[in-house]
Order: C-alpha cells, then structure tokens, then sequence
DNA sequence: CTGAAAGCGCTTACAG
DNA sequence: CTGAAAGCGCTTACAG
C-alpha cells in the first residue's frame, strides 16, 4: 500500500495524498475529506523511509553510551529519549561497553543510517576522529564526557570542583589517610576527578602516595577487586573515594566481606547519586549530579543545531552537589531510616532533579 | 557525496560502485581496487535510507519496554541490543511508561520507520490491536509480558509456577499471614503472580483476605505506599510477597522506616532477580529470571521470522528459580557477608545468566 | 565483467 | 486548488 494505491482509489493524483498527509493548507476540503476517509478505512502508513530520503532528514538521532544497564546512562538515556521525542524525533541508543572498536562501529552504522544528530556518552578525552566529525558541521553534542576540542558542544558536571568538595568533606570529617578507586584516565570523568583527588591532597600539603590510588573501569566488580588491594594496605585508609556510585557499591560488598563496619571502620563516598544510592540498606554519601536533567539538556543543545542551525558552541557544565547520606557517619548506613527523616539529608529538592514519577 | 559521484571520479558507472560496495564477486581486481581507493580516499558512506528504500528491508527492529531506567528492562534491552548486533541489525528503543497512548505512538512511528520487526515487553493481557499486527504477518515477539493470542511467538518466564514456588517457600518458613503488594492485573506478570499467590493459599485451605492483597505499578515507591498500609493491618502480616524486586526494595525502605527489622520481624520476598537484589545491603530473596537471556533469546525468535520466513507461532517458557538471600531469614540481611560465603545461596551458576562482563 | 535504465515511495517546484 | 514530472540515492534484472 502506498501513496499512489490511495491516489487512484481515490481518483486524485499522489500530489494530492501526499498534501493531505502532510497537511498543506489549501486542498479543497471535498478532496481532503475523501483522501482522509480512504486513508483511515485501508489503515495505510506513509513510508518514511522514502520520506526520508528525499526530504534528507531521518529525524532521528542516534545516542551513544557506555552501558545502558548502568543506571547512571539508563537515567541519561531516558531524559535524551523523553526530551527527542518532545521534539517529534526518535532516538536510536547504543552501548559501547567502553569499547573503542564498537563505538566506531556504532558511529558507522549511524552515519550510515543518515542520523540528523548525534548525542554521544562514551567518548574517550582524545577522540580525533569524532572532533573531526564535529568540525565538518556534523550536529554532535557531549554529555558526561568531553574531549580537548573547543568546537564540539557539550553538557558536563564539573568533575574536577566535584571531588575537591567531597575531599573537603571527607577531611573535615576527620579523615587523613583517603583512598581512590579512580575510573579510567582516558575518559574526562576519571581523569578529572583523579586530578580533584589528587590536588586536594596537594593542597593539604600531602604527597598523593600512589599506593592509596588503585583503578577500575566505573564497574562494580572492579571495585570489589580494588578494596581488597586497598584493606591490606598499612597503614589502612580511613576513606575510601570511589570514582563512582557504582563503584561505592563494589568497595562497600567488599568491605562488608571483609568484616568491616560502615561508616565505623571506613568511610565511603561516591559520585555521581544514581537513584540506588538513596535506597534502603545503600544510602550513599555521593557527588549529585542532575543525571536525567544533563539528558534533556544535550537534546535540546542538539535541537539548536539541527533546527536552528546554530553554528557556535555551547558548553554547558553543571556543578554537582554534595548529598550527605551514611556512608560516612551521620547516620547509621542501615536500619533503616527514611529519606525524609535524615538531618544530614541534602538540601536538594530531588523531586526537581528526578524525572517526573508517571 | 554519492555513489554516482565516485562512478564518475572513478570512470566507472553507479552500477559497479554498487557492486564493489556490496562486495559482489565478479568485479574485475583492477576496477574493484580503483573504486574502493577512491571511496576510502574520500570516505564516502553509503546513503542506508536509499538503499533501504529500494531492498525494502531496514534492518532495524524497534524494541518497546515499559521504562528503560527500571533495572529488569534495561537487562532485557541489553541483551536484545546485543544479539541484534550480532545478526547485522540495529535497535531503537522505546520506553512508554506503561501508557497505553504512548505505546500506541512508539508503534506508529516504529511502522511508518519501517522497522523489519518488532520485540514488544510493555503490553497488557488485552491487546486487540497489537494482536491484529502479528495476525497479519508482520514479524513480532513479546517479551516478559504476554497476552492472550495463540499466534504471537514470546518469551517469558513461568509467572504462576514462580509464584507458588515462592509462597511454598515462605509457608515452609512458617509463615501463615502472607501479604502480596501486587502488580497491575491488566499486565500478565501481575495476573499471574497474583494468581499464583492466591492458588497457594487456597491450596492450604485458606480463603485469601483481600485486606492484605494490595496494588502496586511495579514501581518501588509505589510499595512503600503499599507496605505503609499493610503495617496497619491487624494482626500484622509476617511475610511479604512483593510483585517484583523493585516493589520489594520499596518494602525494605517502609519496613525500615517503621522501625522492623528483616528478617526478624518481617520476611520479604521479590521476584525477578536484578542485579541489584544481590547487593550488599539489599540481598533479596527472590524468583530469578535470565533476563539478558530472555532479550537474546526474543531476538532469536524474531529472526526466524524474518529471515528463515517461520510462519508457526513458537513461545518460549521458561523456568524461573528461586535465590535465597538474607531477606527472609537465614542470613542477615546486611551487615555483609560476601556472596559466596553464604551458605544458603543459590546453586545456580549466576555468571551462566548475566551478561559477560566486557 | 560492465553499463543503461527502471524503479523503490515519497515531496515539491512548476504550470495551469 | 490540482496534477505531471523530476528527483532523492541507491539496487538489480537485462543486454551486451
């Protein structure tokens, strides 16, 4: 079934469907109610494949991640799809698992595919190919993660100001001995939060001792790994800063393996306050970032490029907040009280951060 | 840039540049290597929307979950996206909230996309519509939720054995007041648990109070609403059957809030098995499904359909089991033992169900 | 082995 | 207000 079935069914040319379906004002009513009738009764769809091409757009736009199973992207994902869709697009989401080979071959199926954008998650803090990408005019926006190019769009948190605040925190708790579960240095997240550790101690006039700063690829089990190292240390740390939420979740099952109690005998903190880390039996000291929030925005970076041909950049860079939960002291990390009745709760109207319940 | 712009810088004519791109056999050596220089040299890309224009075939399947944030749907997308992969194709995910309207759009727009197939894991039991699509031959699976139609392939899990299995258990523990925080009957995970937690007490001669049956939409706020209000029943209910993990965790944080401790004074039971329900500080008891399996294994189906041509209706049931943790007795709930220390863990083989690790 | 040409299903100046 | 026709960028019988 296609445009021309419905215009000889109707005795009208395909010009004439194809105004209907697209709603141009000035078809003589008669016409458009007969087409309109004959559409409805066939059930008959307009293909927008061929629609596609000959209009050069797709209103699609393709989204990289790292792993949609991780609730940090999950979260991202949805303020992107939530937000294209508000903007009459679609979205075509893909994980790389941080792989650089797939990440390529996503960006070619997408090319291929003729996205009219790109909002990209994943990308590493030297990505030449992609900034080349960007500087050809191809619509690009960053989210989380950026590279060094001054000409591609972004919306990050600032990582660096970030971990200095929850060192801050953690030495004004008391603590001296801090260890790192650093994410990978090749991606702005990683790095630059290791830089915020690293110049916090720095300016306490301490020399970071390598020993203390052990690596994980932002995954949980990378961090069960990592404490362990981190527990025979001597002397132990006191604090531990994981790199992010999910690897705070790894140090804690690790430390709970190891007997220890938390906030007690170790203090932990995270980054990034995925929706987990305020549940019952976690309750996480962590570095808030507006997740779903930094999705919509990227999309609407993106909108001003593809439909208001924007050419200048924007870089959009959020600061995050501290949310005191238990994991540090304050408040005892389990047993169990509400959100709501925590004194040391952050003063964050999450229910703005979140997206809206449906 | 297009094909016909390399024909002509490369003296050939679109034909053969087809042909070379297509990786056809008889290409003379000598045109073949001029024709792919020429396209590498100026990294041309080959228009998909044409292509899929004129082979009729986009080889894109459109996926629609429920929310892409909720950790069971996530695994299920990833294991759908990466077995489409596998097979040459791409996905485009949707989340609709579980609003019939938005469903409803997603599917207008992933048809008029012309997408090859369909994986559906938001409908309800009723979907005349849905159910029409599938008669009609177009290639669809759903997965976790099903309706009643004898002609459309799915994969789900045994909801009403799983049920049972779970109050068996419970009633062996001791209990004899079990409450149920269900899900929406209109969805066939809901009905069927529900049926199956109704069956088990009836077996045992027990008429089920409608009292501590209360409902839920599978979200974890919505159980501690839920759970706020079985707490006031009298005489309060020792044991919880929770519709899903999420629900369950949302028990665990009003339990908490009242000041019960779990196992002790409460018994919680989820179902569904995310990976979250094995963390530190939750170790839920709960009926496991192989949800990244399930999204490969829908796949699977789907490609039958579209590309070996089946035409018989195959559904997939599988068996889910039961993972005893802390949440129930047996173990403390938190204070942390490792995974492997607990004795009464599960036997599966865990790393046979999730996802590789990358 | 290679090319000219038709055709996939639309949109949109251009004429009338 | 309406229609005939060109064209979007490919693929593929069909001839040679």
């Amino acid at each position: 079934m296609t445009i021309k079935d419905i215009a000889s069914r109707c005795g009208v040319s395909v010009a004439t469907v194809s105004r209907v379906l697209n709603r141009f004002p000035h078809v003589h009513p008669a016409l458009r109610a007969r087409v309109e009738r004959e559409i409805r009764r066939v059930g008959f769809r307009p293909n927008g494949v061929a629609r596609s091409l000959v209009l050069k757009k797709t209103r699609t736009i393709g989204v990289v991640v790292a792993d949609i199973t991780n609730p940090f992207y999950s979260e991202i994902a949805r303020g992107i799809e939530d937000q294209v869709r508000a903007h009459g697009y679609t979205s075509v989401l893909c994980s790389t698992d941080n792989l650089p080979k797939r990440q390529l071959e996503y960006l070619q199926t997408l090319l291929e595919k003729r996205v009219d954008g790109l909002i990209l998650g994943s990308v590493r803090r030297r990505e030449p190919e992609v900034a080349a990408l960007a500087h050809n005019g191809f619509a690009m926006v960053l989210v989380n993660r950026s590279f060094r190019s001054p000409h591609v769009d972004s919306v990050v948190v600032d990582n660096y100001a970030g971990a200095r605040r929850l060192m801050e925190y953690l030495v004004g708790l008391g603590h001296r001995l801090i260890a790192h579960i650093r994410g990978p240095l090749q991606f702005s997240t990683g790095y630059d939060r290791y830089r915020g550790y690293r110049d916090s101690l720095r300016a306490r006039g301490l020399t970071p001792d390598p020993r203390y700063v052990v690596s994980g690829a932002f995954r949980r089990e990378d961090a069960v790994v990592a404490t362990r190292r981190l527990l025979e240390l001597r002397p132990r740390p006191t604090a531990i800063f994981a790199g992010n939420d999910l690897m705070a979740l790894g140090a804690l099952e690790a430390l709970a393996e190891a007997g220890l109690r938390i906030p007690a005998d170790m203090a932990v903190v995270g980054f990034d306050d995925v929706e987990l880390a305020s549940y019952w039996g976690i309750r996480l000291t962590t570095m808030s970032q507006r997740i779903y929030e930094m999705g919509r925005l990227a999309v609407d970076l993106l909108m001003e490029r593809i439909e208001k041909r924007r050419r200048e950049r924007r870089a959009i860079i959020l600061q995050p907040e501290l949310v005191i939960r238990g994991s540090c002291g304050g408040q005892p990390i389990s047993g169990g009280l509400g959100q709501g009745s925590l004194p040391l709760e952050t003063h964050l109207d999450r229910a703005q951060l979140r997206r809206p319940q449906g």
